[in-house]
Formats: structure tokens, sequence, C-alpha cells
DNA sequence: AAAAATAACGAAACCGGTTTCGAAATGATT
DNA sequence: AATCATTTCGAAACCGGTTTCGTTATTTTT
């Protein structure tokens, strides 16, 4: 347990305390041959370095990071930018993908700088003071917008960064994401399979491409399996709990309600069954939810919301792979990765209670 | 939106391009002199004060963080050190908190390292090779438990920390807590005026310290009130939702099962809901259920899940203020600051249907 | 007006490393 | 034995700042 007390005979050593300069004095060596000794450099004979590595692990020496950075010009390190949390943070998602890029960087020896964003600022500052004082080698963007001005801003640097999203400017930077155009295709194909033909869908915020995409899907597979497009039934939302609520109310207060409701993400889902719920809804039975996102929550409301997931530890292990290549060749062409999202069918969608499956019939 | 354009006059500034010594060569002075300058030293003359500054606004002049602290000594960065997460994380604390945390240090010119734990080595092999590398000034240790090793090695070092939760050596350092014994007092007080006699306990994972302290908040309450205390009705959790359902199957299959369940944390309070609904137990008719944390999500299950919920920003910006205290004078006298929970009614609690509040009577 | 005090800056050391270059010692070649 | 190539290390510059100390001018004091 006490790892303090496992290594008795180093207590008296206190980390830090020595420097390469003290280690070159005691072995009467200079501190650019100690240094070279350590680094693995050829012209160091065998006895010497062997003489300097046991010194070395025998004083507890270890280099001062910010003193070899300096030295060797990078700061081994990674910047990310928390949006302004809204009021109530309904999602994982953030601190689990913090995990997994901070896991993943720190393979590469890299170091995660968190920053969070003020918002009454520019959405552009933080990675700018951190460009400026040179704090980040390179950023993880998540979140991205159709026009992202944070990825203008550093593809106008030449600052090297990855997105979890994809913009306008996909194509001059390397980005991961999820398929969030089939993964709704998917959901509604499902949806209309069950025999729902008045499908609802609540948006994310515009500002973000992701639910573009989303809300594309939906519609693409509407249109493939002829069903008309009906504008009251597609909602804005914002990605909350709130949005959710006001979003469902406006669509099951309509006179002919929606028999299935496919929402942005999985908060957004939450605030729909719980304003299903005050209006009198029964679900699955009289309205299928489907989320996006596969919060771990999700399994143990009643019912168990059916959602689309992904691997948030592949997002980032991905991502950090796709900044390490970039950051060992800047010149490399611009790459990209899409992963998809599955339908994690958990019960809260189903057949709806009146079936009219005629037009599926015409159209195929 | 795009601020990079906003400024075309200074696009052909690379940022990060002009130094010290540019500005120094630039204005007939040494680097030392423009240092004094920048930073207010009261040897240098206004006229000169004032040439130096304009120069380095117009040239973006913006010293190196790295080469800056290798100079002062210090690296202005505080580790967080991200627990190994549970496969199903089911809390949104850490992001919120690492938010507040990392807003509340900005503002002292600090940074934050988030880095990430991995589980097959021992839980203070982060600190010490953070400690070792010097890569940061402090740490915020949150999660605790009651002989916590990371609080030993930091103790053993004399290396500046601030813990969220108490340890047994609490008197020999700074910590923040929430009071989670009265806020369970507090519960249990609340369900026991409702009519509750037979009330069970989920507890979180043995090893933190938190969990025994709201165990005893909650056997305190029972004892002042009279009730006998029931091994059987108290279950061991481990603060996910699973471990909620084991406990509570356990607890709801007794030939006298509980009328009401307290629960270690929200995401064990939602596997207790899970499992009673499962065994068909209406809550809050049949079962009260409530929990600890506050998370969003609870509003939006059904019923909405009663909980003892706290500020984490105030959380964050308390723990980074003990931090920044002790930074600036190691040898203060150690503080610590308690805070409390409060027992936000949603619904999942109410009296239970057979009322028997003889013992009641006999107490007061 | 000379001496003392003060203002304002230059020079240089320093933080703790890395890396280039040159020199000495050793070994190989003829 | 003299020459050349290698091996191995020292010396010094460098990364980009900060800070101490000492040296000029310039005021102020007497």
């Amino acid at each position: 347990m006490n790892d303090v007390k496992a290594r008795p005979e180093m207590e008296w050593v206190k980390s830090g305390e020595v420097r390469i300069s003290d280690l070159a004095a005691e072995l009467g060596l200079t501190k650019g041959t100690v240094s070279r000794a350590l680094n693995g450099y050829e012209d160091i004979s065998k006895k010497t370095r062997k003489r300097v590595m046991e010194a070395a692990t025998k004083r507890g020496y270890v280099p001062t990071t910010q003193a070899r950075r300096l030295a060797m010009g990078l700061t081994e390190t990674i910047g990310l930018v928390l949006p302004p949390m809204p009021s109530q943070p309904v999602n994982t998602f953030i601190s689990e993908f913090i995990n997994s890029v901070s896991a993943a960087l720190h393979l590469h020896g890299y170091d995660l700088l968190v920053h969070s964003a003020n918002s009454e600022e520019s959405e552009v500052e933080p990675y700018r003071r951190l460009v400026q004082s040179r704090k980040v080698d390179g950023f993880i963007i998540f979140r991205t917008h159709e026009k992202d001005p944070r990825v203008n801003y550093l593809l106008n640097e030449g600052f090297p960064f990855v997105t979890h999203g994809r913009t306008t400017r996909m194509a001059e930077h390397d980005w991961f994401d999820i398929d969030g155009e089939k993964a709704f295709r998917d959901a509604t194909s499902h949806l209309i399979k069950l025999g729902h033909q008045r499908i609802g869908f609540v948006g994310g915020g515009k500002e973000f491409f992701s639910a573009q995409l989303r809300l594309k899907g939906f519609r693409t597979m509407l249109e493939e399996s002829c069903l008309e497009k009906v504008p009251s039934l597609e909602q804005p939302g914002d990605l909350t709990g709130q949005g959710g609520e006001i979003a469902a109310q406006n669509l099951l207060k309509q006179t002919r309600p929606p028999t299935a409701i496919l929402c942005a993400n999985d908060a957004t889902a939450l605030g729909v069954m719980k304003a299903a719920r005050e209006l009198g809804f029964n679900i699955p039975e009289e309205l299928s939810v489907i989320g996006y996102d596969g919060i771990a929550l999700g399994a143990y409301i009643d019912p168990p919301l059916t959602t689309l997931t992904f691997s948030i530890e592949e997002s980032g292990k991905e991502m950090v792979n796709l900044l390490m290549r970039r950051l060992k060749n800047p010149d490399l062409p611009v790459i990209s990765k899409l992963a998809s999202a599955i339908l994690k069918l958990r019960g809260s969608e189903g057949p709806p209670s009146s079936i009219q499956n005629k037009y599926m019939e015409n159209c195929l």
C-alpha cells in the first residue's frame, strides 16, 4: 500500500534534488556527456554509459521536464479546451473522452493540458492564448461547428490539431468522426420497419455540424422509404433534457402526433420521455423514443433507453494517433477516420399501436 | 466569427516568431531590460517602459511559457489524476469538477495537467512520476481513501496538495469535503419523519472514506430515533448501477423488506430503482429511494430521483483556493472546509404504505 | 561646486537541460 | 615509426526567459 515505506533506503532522497550537473560532478564528467549517455548517443563508451546509468538510477535522477522541453523546443503537451458547461450536464462523454485521450497521449510521452473556456470571450481566444504562449504542440478539438472559427484560426496559423467531428474545411485537417448520418438512417429504418410512419425528430444545436448530419440521415431514410417529410415533425433541440422536453411538447400536442421520436442525443431523449409521460403517452406502446450517445444511465431508466452508441475510448485513441502522426510529420497528407455507431436496442422503442404500413408496400 | 481575418494587418506575424531578444535588438536594449520593463520593475523609466510595451504589443510578443517557468523555477501547473474508469461511468461529477478546477486555476495563472491512472500499477505511481519529473507544483486529489497511499506519499515528500475528502491524516493536509455524515443524517431523518421504520442502506466502495461517513450518518440517525439497527438492511455497494441492483435484490427479497433505501450515490440509486421495478415494487408508494450526488439526469427519470446535492463548482473553486494559499506559503497551518449537501426532494420518496410509527412516539 | 543619492540601464549569471563541434587518446594502416 | 581513422569525451553554445549586481548619468543635498 504505502509505497514510500517500501523503499526506506531512498527516503533521504528528496525527489528532484539531484540535477544533471550533480550527476556529472559526481562522476567526473561534463553534463553534456551525461546527457548523451542517458539519451543513447553512440559516441559514449559502454563502460561510461553503464556508470552513468547506474549512478542515475541510484541517485534517482529524473530530468527536469521544463528544461528538457525548452532545450528541445517542444512542449510534449496537447491542449484540450472544454466547452462552457451547460447548467445541467447530462453527459459522461467528456470525462470518458478526457480519460482515453490522456491515456493514449501518455503512451507517446505527451501530457494533456485541459483548459476551460470562458463563455464571455470568443471561442478561439483560449486557443490563441495557448498557441501564443507556446504551451502546447497541438490540439484536440471536439464538437465541431460546420464553420468552425477554431479550425479557421489553427489552419491559418498552421498549428497541428485533430477534430472530433467534421467541418466545411475537413479536407484541410485530420479528423475523426462517428457516422451520424448512417446512424440516423439505421435508427430511422429500424423504426420504419417496426411500422412507424410518423416519426418525429429532435435536433441538436444547429451550430454543431454533427446535428445536421444526423438530421440528414433521418431525412434520407424517410425519402428512401417513400415517407413524406413533415416539417412540423422536425423540432430543434439543444442537446439538453430541457430542450427535449420542449420539443416533445411541440410534437405530442399536435393533432396527429408522431408515434416515434428520434433524438439527437440521450439527454434530449430523457427530456422527451419525461414530457411524454407527463402528457400521458406510454413508452414504447404509444411512443417510441431513440437517443444517441449510449450513456450508461440509459440502461437504468424505465423503459431502458434505446440508443446509438459508439466507443469513446476508441475515439480518443484514434484521435491521438492522428495527431501524433501529424506532429511527427506536418507535411503528410490529411487523413480522416469515420467510425460507425451501433443501434443498441434496450426497450424504449417498439411497433406503433396502430400499424399502418400501406405506404411501405407502395414504395418497396 | 473568424477572428483571424479580423486582424489582416497581423497575418504576417506567425505567432511565436518574436522572442525577447528580437524585441531587445529592435529597441536597442538588452533582453534583461526588456524583461524588467515588461514585468513592472521599478528601475525602468516611464519612457522606456512605454516604448517596450508598445513594441511588445505591436509585434505580438508573448513570453515563451517554458522558458519563463524554467527561469522562475516553477511550473504553474497543477496535476489531477483521474481514477481508472469504471466500465460504466454514470457520473458527470468528473467533467464538471475538471471544468471548475480548470477555470479557477486559470484565474491564478495556473494550468491543469490531467493524467490518467493505469489500473495495473500502484495508485501512487502517476503522482510519483509527476513529482519526479517536476511537471506540477501541486495536486488536486479526489475520492480519498481512509488510509490514502497518495496522501502518504505526498506528505512524505512535502509536496503540496489538497484533497476532496478526508483521510486519517486530515490534520496534516488541507482538505475540502462535503459533510456526508450530516447529509445522511438529514436524509434518514427525512425518511423517519415520513414514517419509515425499516430503512435500507446501500454503501459505496469500502475503500472510500466518504462511504464510511455516510454510513455513520445513517446509523447515527437511526440510533437517535430509537430505531433498531438491522445488519441485514446494510448492504455493500460499489457506486455503480450494477452494484445497486444486486444490493437492492438482497434487500427486497428479505421476508421483511425495507420500505425505503438510502443509496451512497445516484448511480447506485438508479440500480436500486431498476431492481425494485423488476421485483414489482412501486416507487415511491411501496419503496422510497434516495440518492446522493444530484446528477442532473435524476430529474428526468420516473419518478424523479430525490437526492443529496452540492455545488461541484464551489468544490472546485474552494479546493483551488486552498491549494493556491498553500503554494504561496507552504508553512501556513493546515486548513479545511466542510460544505454541506442539501436534500433535493424530487419525488422518489414518500410515506410508507403502512404507517407504523409507534416507536417514534416512544422515543420522542 | 563638490559630494552623495538616485535613476536607468548593461552585463552576466542562472534555470537545467540538449546538441554541435573540436580535441585528445586510442587503435588501425602502411 | 609515421599517418590516418575511430572512439570517446570536454567545451561551449543554445533554448528563452529572469534576476542580481555593478556602472554610468542625472539629480539632489550640503
